[in-house]
RNA sequence: GUCCCCAUCGUCUAGAGGCCUAGGACACCACCCUUUCACGGUGACUACCGGGGUUCGAAUCCCCGUGGGGACGCCA
């Protein structure tokens, strides 16, 4: 039987780092079964559910590369769908209708609390054979609730976490549709899956509790039951449940944090989940090593140092040319123009191993499109008079040299050892006089970079300007 | 409060009864490489939550405790 998995976020923010990691692994089985992955967006709460979010979660999948088979299907327009199965309920008498109002039940609720107990509908509406149901009070637009078994335990062999077993005391009797008639989630979730042949539910930690009523209510449907599989969650560096506030939650928070896509899914797999020590690797071997058995079932902390090194690593390997179409807008935002000067492609290729994300990588890069004077700190620390006078002379020795690395790299040699000095104090000035900073690659690669006509003049420049 | 889940270095993890004087990675520290800073390399540091069992033998199995997390909506 072909495995099929789904994502169903629902529309009310932007993609969470939770979303994004229960996605790809769920994405992921689907993809090493060579089975179906579907999209599904859960918008039936009216009141939080925006087009906004329905796009941020479409260009956060897209972003970060998880593609979908299926999808996406909307649940608002299955409304049709569900009534016909809440009538069928009805009918077959595994749901009911229930008068009792609001206040009713939040002092039931209440009520319980303070006892100590937890909280729980007293089944008032629920029909039992030789039992007389209460007056149907005049104008009030009942919901519809499951009627859940009263007894017996429900289990299943949770594809993470191995076996649960949950008390049908333990569980209400779910409202599944509102007094307007629109179902909810519990009921939805149930439908979608069994319609859309989903084999395994593979979700958050967090659906845990959900779990037992969806396989009820299944179960009173006459469907099959999927597999199910509960992810454990990513904290805070604190151990903490991740908030918007405090934390980076949002996948555009990773992306203009300069995070790579790659790396972020890279670094979220290794969240719960390992296979030996394998730490930096791609989607298409994450897909061939993946499987739901080396899922850990317990949660895990979001570590950004690590996110930051596996970032690096994906740098590193990839394409220039990519990284400097995502590292222009960076730049730009800094206030640089990546036309003006060496390719930038070139440029990155330079600098890349050097930091962690691509805005680190738009700033190392500043010094190619831009001559800015060295800090006054750093100038007097390396363009005192004597570093000056030097410069002077390199500038009148760079006059008639051929303009490629190794050339450059011998005449700096030579220029050194004509000078009697060690290499650092040829480097350093030079550096702080082109870059405005001492801290760049080699400088004869620099130099080569920067073009003769660029490095003569800013020589020049730095040079009259005042000490 | 009730129910459910979880528990190996600071963090992410490897570990399916003997291969474990517990391996890898990040971070931290030291050294090496080096034209600065990085990258890279080498090494150091550091963990099986506690207590009881089971067993010839337990990080691995069982029980209790403790700690952490999650769920208890006409939200999803």
């Amino acid at each position: 039987m072909t495995v099929r998995t789904r994502f169903a976020p629902s529309p009310t923010g932007l993609l969470h780092i939770g979303g994004v990691r229960t996605a790809l692994f769920s994405w992921a089985y689907a993809r090493k079964q060579q089975g179906v992955f579907v999209l599904r967006i859960e918008d039936t709460d009216l009141e939080r559910s925006t087009p906004e979010s329905v796009k941020a979660i479409m260009d956060g999948m897209h972003w970060v590369g998880l593609d979908y088979d299926e999808g996406p299907f909307y649940q608002m327009q299955r409304m049709d769908r569900y009534k016909v199965v809440i009538q069928d309920m009805l009918a077959a008498g595994t749901a009911y209708y229930c008068y009792s109002s609001k206040e009713e039940l939040d002092q039931m609720r209440a009520e319980a609390e303070a006892r100590g107990e937890k909280p729980r509908y007293d089944r008032t509406w629920r029909p039992e054979r030789g039992k007389t149901l209460p007056p149907v009070p005049e104008g009030v637009q009942p919901v519809v609730r499951f009627r859940n078994p009263i007894d017996g335990v429900v289990a299943w062999d949770d594809a993470v976490k191995g076996r649960i077993e949950i008390g049908n005391v333990e569980l209400d009797d779910l409202i599944i549709a509102r007094p307007d008639g629109t179902p909810t989630y519990n009921f939805c979730v149930v439908v979608d899956d069994w319609d859309m042949g989903i084999t395994h539910v593979i979700r958050g930690d967090d659906h845990v509790n959900n779990t037992p009523r969806q396989i009820n209510i299944l179960a009173a449907l006459g469907a099959p039951l999927p597999v199910y599989g509960h992810l454990p969650m990513i904290l805070n560096a604190n151990g903490q449940k991740m908030s918007k506030r405090r934390d980076a939650v949002s996948v555009v928070d990773y992306s203009e944090q300069g995070i790579l896509p790659e790396a972020l899914l890279n670094y979220l797999a290794r969240l719960g989940w390992g296979h030996g020590d394998e730490e930096f690797f791609t989607m298409t071997q994450f897909v061939e090593w993946f499987d739901l058995k080396n899922v850990s079932p317990s949660p895990s902390r979001f570590d950004r140092d690590k996110m930051l090194w596996i970032n690096q690593q994906h740098m590193k390997a990839a394409d220039n040319q990519r990284l400097a179409e995502l590292t222009a807008p960076f730049l730009t935002k800094l206030g640089y123009d990546s036309t003006q000067g060496p390719a930038l492609a070139e440029v990155i290729g330079l600098l890349k191993e050097r930091v962690t994300n691509l805005v680190d990588l738009a700033a190392q890069a500043t010094y190619f499109y831009r001559h800015d004077a060295a800090p006054a700190e750093l100038a007097a620390q390396h363009l005192n008079e004597e570093a000056r006078a030097r410069l002077a002379r390199f500038h009148k020795a760079l006059a008639d040299t051929a303009w490629d690395a190794p050339t450059l790299s011998a005449a700096i040699k030579t220029f050194v050892a004509a000078e009697g000095v060690k290499m650092p104090l040829v480097g350093m000035p030079l550096r702080a006089a082109l870059c405005g900073t001492t801290q760049t690659p080699s400088v004869d690669l620099v130099l080569a970079l920067l073009g003769k006509d660029e490095v003569l003049k800013r020589l020049s420049h730095t040079l009259q300007t005042a000490a």
